[in-house]
RNA sequence: GGGCGGUUAGCUCAGUCCGGGAGAGCGCUACCCUUACAAGGUAGAUGCCACUGGUUCAAACCCAGUACCGCCCA
């Protein structure tokens, strides 16, 4: 064994034989189930540390359910992202010179599965570089025929329910991707812009209005100026008319109670088919809707003379023109926020066109209903505010996009009668699904039909995840045994676009909602506190930290670094290198018992020959007060407690002290001694193995296979179950006053300078006889660690004796021999400040146990405690003020 | 404008659900290559727990407000 851990050349190596033996897919039929869909990764996407994140905790959550003997299942899969996707390969094309319009549709999307099945696959191979334990021989992608037939089967479902609809709608449009995108696709951002003051002559008047705007160029479009009812201002202008500027359209002054009479003038141009407010008003008010800017983001020949034009080069046409006629009368500088679209980061223009619909309040009431009732309950809850506060202000979603790649909508138009009606596809055509697959119109049997060009939005097809991934619209078994899933995992981005439409379509399609819990994590940041991402060239790879630190390293950092309150996570490379450094203390730990256990089997041992000492016991328990822990915090999800403690316990506990002390038992010259401790080391070692699996898979299943020699894997061992009866608290109590006086001693050889290995000369006095017991019964460990030449124990002895001491929080004194002279004053001066500081807390607690309020007040145990503190303090302060008498004498 | 989160050691953060002796890792200081590990060991220093007020015998923790930072929604 290698004195360094090298995790590249085990990772592969277990990975492979994990797939081999197919320990991935459910493997116990006849016990509970346990199941999670993954968050399908992005087609175009590479690992970022969101996903390392995201399934490093699924992948806990399912080996430690599987080792628990749970049926479990994982099911992995990628979703085809349709702007995403459609973006990369156009790019791709323009490489070559190709067009996509030229291209055409078919031989586009043909293009596409090309490209998906030469690349398609770097994210699933990147997943199983992490260590993610899914089930692969289930990978779905939701494209396939199995999913792209659900996607079908709901639409249809849902349009002859008259819940999906086609309307003029003002839609946020994407001029880059040319399509219309959801509303919480866009994303809002602050931008520094102008306020531009324009007057609008009122008809045959001199008197005008000024209306402030950032928007100029949509003047063009203006059917409106409106005023607050209530404004004073403008009372006198409400029904009069306004000559629209450069145009010359005649338009009316409406009053009307959405204008902020504080914004601006307090008076709004109105300009219906380019703002969303505006639009509403249109509604209310029956305005005309004139579009002055098109799908390219060019001005249209209702634009006038401006027609042609990019919108922004519009503006600034406008502007001169304004100015030169003397309309502008003054620019401010002046913060909003604009809508960009969240894939390509193109500002969003508002634009009215026809789409289709999803209506959603009554999709939302159950899945409303299933939130409040505690059916899913999200894990921190308070994200289950943020889901019920969107859901309970729902609008209907734009569920069809204007690109290519992506479920084409399965409506079809028939030009003879001018109806529309919904075809379902013929399931044998997969790739083309729900192309040519109507013949005839139901109304007139004219066989002209034409589909709708567009396509559903992906989300359309990932609300049907949990669904479609188990089979859905059959009647599968995996369906019965394995829906609902137990947990989604994913981040709190996606709460609205993803997780709540899984909720709505889960209780619609089978009245079920598609998991029990949702645990929502934090998003991994930088250093600086930025969203790690590619697009914004900030993010290291994690592979290259894979490949750098190793797998485990990294979730454990990872999962180190998260909290219980879903915060967001900043990670330096220092935490990796702390996940890689435990790793490697983990193999030498593992390498100093195996290196000591040649002549030892821990099977051929019976416990009637164990000869177990307060370490042993001590040791024992605690591996067992672990195992409760970890189990506890699994279940309720606070992974970097777990992480901590058994990065604790191994560390500071089994290695410190457990295995230091163990090499003073180790020699051969007992065997029945050395047997004991191989024993305990075998078995603490085995189930610290299991509990850290979870986190750290391939370093543990390394261990393990070299512990057990010919075991199948650490993934199906038996999880670790805590025995009460193998948890000793008073030798616990014990053991660690015990430690207290060897640490007391090191201190005193830390603070003069004794070289650690120098044997000295030792008295202790116990502050007991308790603990002059358990000193004498490890007496010989003692002499050992300390190290010493000669220790007495003595309740009574006279320290004079030996100049230097130290004295434990509990009151036991040690006190060593230099063997030459030294400095007493600076020693008394040691002792004084350590008196003072007693002093202090002395006092504190004793004003707290005068104070009748609280001996009426506090709880029994809180004032059994203070006393026990307060006797604590005492002793060790006489016991200090003694041993300064004693130096001046 | 509405909502949510954060503010604890030089840095990154736990701890707040469930009130009672301020924690971890990294960094820093001193000593140590002690045959599992220098990716290590031993010991050590460092805090008005953002601010103000309230509740309480007792507040980093509960309540109200303020400031600053961040996120989401309109």
């Amino acid at each position: 064994m290698d004195s360094r851990y090298d995790p590249r050349s085990l990772e592969d190596k277990w990975y492979r034989l994990w797939e081999e033996k197919e320990l991935f897919q459910p493997r116990s039929p006849s016990r509970k189930s346990y199941s999670i869909v993954i968050p399908p990764p992005n087609i175009t996407g590479s690992l970022h540390w969101g996903h390392a994140l995201n399934n490093t905790l699924q992948d806990i959550l399912i080996r430690w359910r599987r080792m628990q003997g749970y049926n479990t299942l994982w099911i992995p899969g990628v979703d085809h992202a349709g702007i995403a996707t459609q973006n990369v390969l156009e790019k791709e094309l323009l490489t070559q010179g190709i067009d996509r319009h030229k291209l055409g549709r078919e031989k586009f999307i043909k293009k596409v599965w090309e490209w998906k099945e030469h690349y398609g696959g770097t994210i699933i191979h990147q997943l199983k570089k992490l260590g993610s334990s899914c089930d692969w021989s289930r990978t779905r992608f939701t494209m396939d025929e199995k999913c792209s037939k659900a996607v079908m089967e709901i639409f249809a479902r849902l349009y002859n329910e008259g819940l999906i609809y086609q309307a003029d709608y003002i839609v946020n449009w994407c001029p880059r991707c040319h399509t219309a995108i959801s509303d919480i696709e866009v994303e809002h951002k602050e931008k520094q812009g102008k306020l531009y003051y324009i007057n609008y002559p009122l008809e045959g008047e001199k008197r005008k209005l000024t209306v402030a705007t950032t928007r100029p160029e949509t003047m063009l479009g203006d059917t409106a100026v409106a005023v607050h009812p209530d404004d004073r201002r403008y009372q006198h202008f409400i029904g009069k008319t306004i000559i629209l500027p450069l145009v010359e359209r005649k338009i009316p002054v409406i009053a009307d109670a959405i204008v902020n009479p504080s914004f601006g003038t307090g008076a709004v141009k109105i300009t219906p088919a380019h703002d969303p407010n505006d639009f509403e008003i249109s509604l209310r008010r029956g305005l005309p809707r004139i579009v002055v800017i098109d799908g390219e983001g060019k001005m249209t020949p209702a634009a006038g003379r401006y027609q042609g034009m990019k919108r922004d080069e519009c503006r600034e046409k406008v502007i001169t023109d304004l100015e030169e006629k003397g309309y502008l009368l003054k620019t401010k500088v002046h913060l909003h926020s604009v809508g960009h679209c969240y894939r390509c980061n193109t500002t969003i223009e508002p634009l009215i066109s026809k789409q289709w619909f999803l209506s959603m309040k009554e999709l939302a009431r159950p899945a409303i209903r299933a939130v409040k009732s505690g059916k899913v309950r999200f894990v921190p809850s308070r994200w289950g505010d943020v889901y019920l506060e969107w859901m309970e202000n729902i609008r209907d979603w734009c569920i069809s996009r204007q690109i290519w790649w992506g479920h084409r909508i399965p409506i079809w138009h028939c030009p003879a009668c001018k109806k529309s009606d919904v075809y379902l596809p013929v399931p044998s055509s997969t790739r083309q699904i729900g192309q040519n697959s109507a013949t005839k119109c139901r109304s007139c049997a004219s066989t002209k039909l034409k589909q709708d060009e567009s396509v559903l939005d992906t989300w359309f097809s990932s609300a049907l995840w949990p669904l479609s991934t188990l089979g859905w619209p059959e009647k599968t078994d995996d369906i019965n045994r394995f829906y609902p899933t137990a947990t989604l995992v994913t981040g709190h981005e996606i709460i609205h676009f993803w997780v709540a439409r899984m909720i709505m379509m889960g209780m619609k399609i089978v009245k079920k909602p598609p998991f029990r819990e949702v645990l929502i994590h934090g998003i991994v940041r930088d250093a600086e506190g930025k969203k790690m991402s590619k697009s914004l060239g900030n993010a290291i790879d994690p592979l290259k930290t894979i490949e750098t630190y190793g797998t485990d390293a990294l979730r454990f950092a990872l999962i180190g670094a998260t909290s219980l309150g879903g915060q967001d996570i900043f990670l330096g490379i220092e935490s990796i290198e702390g996940g890689r450094n435990f790793a490697n203390k983990i193999w030498n730990l593992s390498r100093f018992i195996l290196l000591n256990s040649q002549d030892f089997q821990f099977d051929k041992v019976k416990r009637r020959e164990l000869i177990l000492d307060e370490d042993d016991t001590y040791i024992i328990s605690r591996i067992n007060q672990v195992t409760k822990t970890t189990n506890e915090f699994l279940s309720n999800y606070r992974f970097n407690e777990m992480a901590k403690t058994l990065y604790e316990f191994l560390w500071h506990e089994f290695c410190d002290w457990y295995i230091e002390l163990s090499k003073l038992r180790l020699k051969p010259s007992i065997p029945a001694e050395r047997k004991t401790t191989q024993w305990v080391l075998h078995y603490v070692l085995r189930d610290s193995m299991k509990l850290l699996h979870p986190i750290m898979p391939f370093i543990t299943e390394e261990i393990y296979q070299r512990l057990i020699p010919g075991e199948e894997s650490i993934m199906i061992a038996p999880w670790p179950v805590s025995m009460k009866s193998r948890i000793n608290e008073g030798v616990i109590a014990r053991t660690k006053k015990k430690y207290e006086v060897i640490t007391a001693e090191r201190k005193i050889r830390s603070f003069w300078n004794i070289p650690a290995g120098k044997k000295l000369r030792h008295h202790i006095k116990p502050i007991d006889a308790d603990e002059r017991k358990t000193l004498e019964k490890n007496k010989e460990k003692l002499i050992g660690i300390l190290p010493s030449a000669h220790l007495i124990i003595e309740e009574k002895q006279p320290l004079s004796q030996y100049p230097i001491s130290a004295v434990t929080p509990s009151g036991t004194t040690i006190s060593i021999d230099p063997g030459e002279d030294i400095d007493l004053q600076k020693e008394k001066e040691k002792k004084r400040k350590e008196i003072s500081l007693l002093d202090k807390k002395i006092e504190t607690s004793s004003n707290k146990l005068k104070n009748t309020n609280f001996l009426t007040k506090a709880a029994p145990g809180a004032i059994a405690r203070e006393r026990e503190k307060k006797q604590e303090l005492e002793g060790r302060r006489a016991e200090l003020a003694k041993i300064n008498q004693l130096i001046i004498e």
